[in-house]
DNA sequence: TTTTTAAGATTACTATTAGTAAGCTTGTTT
DNA sequence: AAACAAGCTTACTAATAGTAATCTTAAAAA
């Protein structure tokens, strides 16, 4: 598997016999938590206010907006831009680290293109 | 963003203004649910019974990855093989597009190489 | 100037999903 | 014959998500 391509993440073995992988484990619980996925790629178009997210991404509702953006901030994805504090203009804006991310979306971009939807409801 | 690079996928706007995207976002969220970007990542070693799964994934509970192996089964992301029904021996294989996942993989692997774990508890 | 509206949240509550633990069935090992 | 193992399933609790209402402050409208 990839482990052949990648020679630098072959998988060590601990005593249970499970692969220990945890900083791989973690980032993709992270990034797959509900709705995360849609917020990075509509914050791969620039910065953006909190009202446009909302407006742009369906279903979503701010409370969970809100608790997401903050996920992304204090794991250093995104960036908070508040110029004047008097003023109510919050931008959300990828940081260098958020926008490498978008190579993971790109890759499931591809793989719909390919493969077609997986989940209907 | 992404779309530049694929002029296939440039989305359409709807009437209320929001990307039309029911595939990508169908996807994203089925293949982010909880253990299943773990369960395909083991998978791409090759077919894995039951209990080696459940063995190799460190947290991982029966109940949650037989409900997960369900999805993806659903899903046409893994087949179910057990060559005589009389025996308990169960293997989940990906299928070839379930295999095509590797891409996703391979982009969140080469992310976590550049820039570390992005959570801890 | 008073009223209304909008941005960017927070709070309270319900519903859905996940985690924990035990149990079941059938074949194999002791 | 008893104990164990694979592959599930069930019952129950905890955590996460969804829905809706509310709040604050500033700017726009009346």
């Amino acid at each position: 598997m990839l482990m052949k391509k990648n020679e630098e993440f072959v998988q060590s073995v601990n005593p249970k016999g499970q692969k220990s992988c945890d900083s791989f484990h973690n980032t993709i619980e992270f990034i797959g938590k509900r709705w995360m996925g849609i917020i990075i790629y509509h914050l791969l178009d620039g910065p953006k206010r909190f009202f446009e997210l909302s407006a742009e991404i369906d279903g979503i509702s701010d409370r969970l907006l809100t608790e997401r953006l903050r996920d992304l901030e204090a794991h250093g994805l995104v960036v908070k831009n508040q110029s004047d504090p008097k003023v109510r203009k919050v931008e959300y804006e990828l940081t260098p680290k958020g926008k490498e991310l978008e190579d993971i979306i790109q890759a499931i971009f591809e793989w719909v293109k390919k493969n077609g939807c997986c989940y209907e409801e």
